[in-house]
DNA sequence: AATAGTATTGCAAATGTTTTCATAAAATTA
DNA sequence: TAATTTTATGAAAACATTTGCAATACTATT
């Protein structure tokens, strides 16, 4: 049994134990070929014996890099982020690096606090959620002169570089579903789309296809819902409970529309056939549920990934001009949207 | 507009700038009442105008924490973790610490790997999930002597501190409640329980209950599914298929019932009337689905939070003593569930 | 055997901070 | 006004590591 840590081990301490340098210690870790293999399983031997584990804080001193990523969120906690954050992890993690994860709780104020934060740590890198950001924190970034990718939006005139998809073309291809379908009384149930851009696009994505098929949405057809299935379900329980109530619902993402699902299921509203509802994302599960939803499909393991190989790429210095890398949304027509009946 | 960082601008930089030694300006942040406020404020204005960022990395080698801790998960894309990881976080992060996020994926070398990775970067404590851990990893972290606490499960026995539930009391609860609602051929859908003690502690118990009540559950009613809604669902359609079938399943978590549920109502087998499902975990949107999923409910949220507050106890050195905190687990009744009809 | 490489290692400087100690200036007390 | 205490600052050492340079010890070449 290895005994207890009292005097800490650094590396002059293997250095003593196997007899020979630091530097040499150093090297058998960072250049091993330069190292005679003989020496090298006595510092082996050594580190094991003792213990040791090195200090990337001392190495990051050196210019070195510290072979962490910062990533911002705004929450974990939601089917929309999280295959986002595990891909995107996982590609990291395969290239070496370590995450260094903060959220945010969708507040610009306290995003920059926490870049800031990342930037002490001197993450090699960093990936942040969308592209609204404050000021300061893109003065920052670019200040600091870091890696740095915008995941999850495209957008062809971004001031870094991103990865993702267009919010705005996916909601006018929901919107565009249900005009096709031929519903003219549409309600609307998105959050607050404040410090949330994604949100933004897609209403505005929707609104501008009704608007070219002749379509008004009220205000008193738009509802305001968190990302949340139980606040959802509420929301959307009062509003089919009213005298009249819209043909379809456009969601503003999957977690939404499920409660919309759930809250006509409980008042006895049948979807498909007399509410067609659709959302935005093709979160896991959407697919499997009963009905099973129609939504426009954002591709959020691709882009976790590919936003990972980017930011590795662009640590290596293997890129030095701002990269953009756009992911298609898909219609995906299931079983929660019908054709109107018409009377 | 700030200029671009040509010239690296560390403390001295700083320090010129303000016309004061590199002292003094590392004084204005750790001990700013041992300044004056003059002095201060100059140097205030020269990191402003500089856009100096200081370097943790350097402060952490002199013993100084690196004000950041550990977080160790299987995987952040689950319902079941997600919440956990956002209360442990927010509660970390109001106590100014990053997080260090990393994930293995249920392989137990590769959790080594990572929490070994966790040390180098100088982490002040680690949160791992589970109880279960090979060796090298609990040596490891004696080793070093460093905080840390095991979430998710409770073991009156366990090697480090822990806070969480008791998984086996959890599936004991499950079982009673079909048990008593008068169930006697019922089915398992569990995940592979290898390097995953939460869901072998699950089975134990329900399995407990059931031989106590002279239930057997033969190998043919035992199912094997991932936590995936997809997959579960798949499962679940097949075993509802065949010609005679259980008249109540007890799933390893909400996932796996959800897409029980899900598979039953594709199948046309009624919900509860003809099958009775019940979950484990009491995940968001479980209560919310319909019919709503009775499940035993496992408090993430407090868990994470009181983990969180745990673990700054213990880097504080305010705990030192191995401290264990228990959460029960509470049975709900919800509606996805009903006494069998007896002929 | 002498020469020129080449492989291996150690020394010392450097990295960006914090902190101890010493010193100087200012404020207080007698 | 001198003596003492307090406040504010700087110089230098310390932290754990990496690396450029120099020194030594081998190997290969002639």
């Amino acid at each position: 049994m290895a005994r207890k840590q009292i005097d800490k081990v650094d590396i002059t301490a293997v250095a003593r134990a196997a007899k020979v340098s630091a530097s040499t210690v150093s090297r058998t870790f960072n250049h091993p070929d330069l190292v005679n293999p003989a020496t090298r399983k006595k510092i082996d031997r050594a580190v094991r014996r003792l213990g040791y584990i090195r200090n990337r804080a001392a190495q990051a001193m050196h210019g070195k890099r510290s072979g962490t990523v910062g990533l911002v969120v705004p929450t974990i906690d939601h089917a929309i982020f999280a295959e986002l954050v595990q891909s995107f992890s996982e590609t990291l993690e395969a290239a070496g690096f370590t995450i260094l994860m903060t959220s945010h709780g969708y507040d610009l104020e306290r995003e920059y606090a926490v870049v800031r934060k990342l930037l002490e740590h001197r993450v090699d890198g960093v990936a942040l959620i969308g592209l609204e950001h404050s000021e300061e924190t893109y003065r920052m970034l670019e200040q600091q002169a870091l890696p740095a990718v915008a995941i999850w939006n495209f957008d062809a005139g971004s001031k870094i570089s991103c990865v993702g998809a267009q919010n705005f073309v996916a909601g006018q291809m929901a919107a565009q579903h249900l005009v096709d379908l031929g519903h003219r009384d549409i309600g609307l149930v998105f959050p607050n789309t404040g410090g949330n851009d994604r949100s933004a696009d897609r209403m505005r994505g929707a609104l501008t296809v009704f608007a070219a098929a002749g379509i008004d949405i009220p205000e008193t057809r738009k509802w305001v819902s968190p990302y949340s299935v139980a606040q959802a379900k509420a929301v959307c329980a009062e509003l089919l409970i009213g005298d009249t109530r819209p043909t379809a619902l456009l969601c503003g993402n999957d977690v939404i529309a499920q409660g919309c699902v759930y809250a006509a299921a409980q008042t006895g509203v049948g979807v498909p056939r007399e509410l067609s509802v659709v959302g935005i994302g093709d979160f896991k599960g959407s697919k499997e549920m009963e009905p099973s939803l129609t939504t426009v499909r954002i591709p959020a393991k691709t882009i976790g990934e590919k936003a990972g190989a980017l930011i590795v790429r662009l640590i290596a210095g293997e890129e030095t001009t701002l990269i953009r890398e756009e992911f298609p949304t898909e219609m995906m027509v299931r079983g929660s949207t019908l054709a109107r009946e018409f009377s």
